[in-house]
RNA sequence: GCCCCCAUCGUCUAGAGGCCUAGGAUGCAGGAUUCUCAGUCCUGAUACACGGGUUCGAAUCCCGUUGGGGGUACCA
């Protein structure tokens, strides 16, 4: 370190001091989505805080908003319920601190500007912009770091208060000490040092009277006694600025830690929802547009355009699991160690350290979600399943409405059948053929060529199963296993030449549940009226 | 340009000098089970960016290079 200069603050050491309690905050704007880049950084803050027994404040940074702040800010709300990650002061709940929309707390930004102002740790820069633009341009010219030349700062005081008496407008500049330096311990990224000589007077605020994020920020930070400070790694290159503001404005030194931001899927770029577009092409992600375009329409709520995999409400709607994100989100930029996958919320609140946040950035991969998803649906009971994929099936006018006691009996049996297959509630919708009319029923082209046209044997063997399948008993599914396996065996053929004519027949699909669950679930009457329909169509 | 951050299998990660001929997960490939699909169970392939140091010994420490990213606003 040169001579004549000295690091400012060391935030470790007042960390190991640290004994207040532990205040972290999530500062989104009303943007009309939650974004699942954005969730995950709220998640860290907010498990840092139920960590260590603290506090976890919703903010609204609504500063640049005009109207219809509420509306923007209802899936935000959403999705932090959804998740049931509660939050201790902010909207709706209020608290000490209050307001906690930054549009109604502009009292507060301006007496930090006055009391900086006053301790000549701001002043008022009178140049016009396109002074300011000349300097820079010249500095670039002459391939020199920009800083602002402090001409306002020579003026003299009869010169100023002329400018001011003949309302010349003006910005107020956080005044920066250009020869110390200012260093802050990250907690994830350890010690980082900048040289305050290369860095311009930030303007905190506008000629309009209005505030700069930066400068608002770290007073909300300041009044709202925040400790730690997580936020995405983005913002770095902002914290020597707010940490010399906290300094200027006295403010006890927040512990900053800068967690590593979520990438593309097959990129080292941020995951954004500006390039959604590019997103829907690439090879990872097409399959969860796709999905959003198969079910979307069939309950109701638009389609890929309108919810897609960068928002969270897109898995809330597609019947994901809280827990399931949860999950996934925790494990994205963090472990608890190298073997644990699966842990509950509470397990990652008891076990959740800064220490542990990886420093790269992590690239959000669908493949994986999707175990951690399959994982917690598989811990689900048959009940709880029910309750999850009724409302599904209700949209898309599958059921009625109102569910009454044989329906659900029957959604639970399909969902039985299914077993592991369901990874997701809205995956009930794959299995329309235990909803629908027989006569309703759609048949797979392809298959239904396969395994009944082209199939020589198909139709006589399915005519002969037909006798059959309309007079045993029980009709149950061990009862009919063991009818098609003694059909096979007197037939003489292999297994496969019936059971795949059998299934296209009553399913109308290749794929599916085994084919005795799903004749037991059809009943006999529908069984025969499908074979019959399918024989009619071949 | 300048400032800052980052760098282990395709991906998420373990690893804080010898336990590493680098572990787990996911994905992928092959096999088993099976009426399809899914699942499950085996088996397999795939990584320390590069170059210099330091050390008896380096994925781990230091320096440099390269690559990637962020910032550089009267945006947030």
């Amino acid at each position: 370190m040169p001579q004549g200069t000295f690091v400012l603050v060391s935030s470790l050491e007042r960390m190991s001091l640290m004994t207040v309690p532990v205040r972290t905050r999530f500062a989104p704007s009303p943007t009309g989505y939650m974004h699942i880049g954005g969730m995950r950084t709220a998640l860290f803050a907010w498990l840092w805080a139920r960590h260590m027994g603290g506090t976890f404040i919703l903010r609204i940074d609504d500063t640049d908003q005009e109207r219809n702040v509420e509306a923007a800010l209802d899936p935000i709300f959403r999705a932090f319920e959804w998740l049931g990650l509660t939050w201790d002061e902010g909207p709706k709940v209020g608290g000490p601190f209050e307001p906690y929309y930054q549009s109604k707390r502009t009292p507060l930004y301006q007496a930090a500007v006055d009391k900086l102002l006053a301790s000549g740790k701001a002043f008022k820069d009178f140049d016009p912009p396109e002074v300011i633009a000349d300097d820079r341009k010249q500095a670039e010219a002459a391939k020199r770091t920009y800083v602002n030349v402090r001409r306002s700062l020579e003026l003299t005081d009869a010169e100023r208060q002329q400018l001011e008496a003949n309302e010349r407008p003006f910005v107020v500049r956080f005044l920066i000490p250009r020869d110390q330096k200012i260093a802050i311990d990250d907690a994830v990224r350890g010690h980082v040092e900048w040289d305050c000589s290369l860095m311009p007077d930030p303007v905190i605020m506008r000629s309009n009277g209005s505030f700069l994020y930066n400068f608002a920020t770290v007073v909300d930070d300041g009044q709202m006694q925040i400790t730690h400070i997580i936020r995405a790694e983005e913002h770095l290159a902002n914290t020597p600025v707010q940490a010399l503001i906290h300094l200027a404005l006295e403010n006890p030194m927040p512990v900053f830690a800068h967690i590593p931001f979520i990438t593309a899927p097959g990129s080292t770029k941020k995951l954004s929802k500006r390039d959604v577009e590019k997103l829907r092409t690439s090879p990872q992600l097409k399959k969860m547009f796709e999905r959003a375009d198969e079910v979307f329409p069939q309950i109701g709520v638009g389609d890929s355009k309108t919810l897609n995999p960068v928002m969270v409400e897109y898995y809330e709607r597609l019947g994901y699991l809280p827990a399931g994100i949860l999950n996934a989100l925790s494990r994205l930029g963090w472990s608890l160690d190298g073997t644990t996958e699966f842990m509950s919320l509470a397990e990652v609140v008891q076990n959740f350290t800064l220490e542990r946040i990886v420093k790269a950035p992590a690239g959000f991969d669908p493949e994986k979600l999707q175990s951690f998803q399959q994982h917690w649906m598989n811990q689900l009971s048959i009940e709880e399943k029910i309750d999850g994929c009724l409302p599904y099936l209700t949209k898309a006018k599958l059921i009625p409405a109102d569910v009454d006691h044989a329906v659900r009996s029957t959604v639970g049996r399909v969902i039985g059948a299914v077993a592991d297959r369901l990874r997701i509630f809205s995956d009930i919708l794959d299995y329309k053929e235990f909803f629908i009319a027989d006569d309703a029923m759609p048949f797979d082209e392809k298959p239904f060529q396969q395994r009944l046209r082209d199939a020589t044997e198909a139709v006589g063997l399915l005519k002969s199963i037909r006798e059959q399948l309309a007079v045993i008993e029980p009709y149950d599914a061990p009862t009919l296993d063991k009818l098609v396996h003694d059909f096979v065996e007197s037939q003489g053929i292999k297994i496969g030449q019936i059971v795949h004519a059998l299934r296209v027949a009553v399913t109308g699909k290749s794929v599916g549940i085994g084919l005795f669950d799903a004749l037991a679930i059809l009943g006999r009457d529908s069984s025969l009226r499908r074979v019959e329909r399918a024989l009619n169509r071949v």
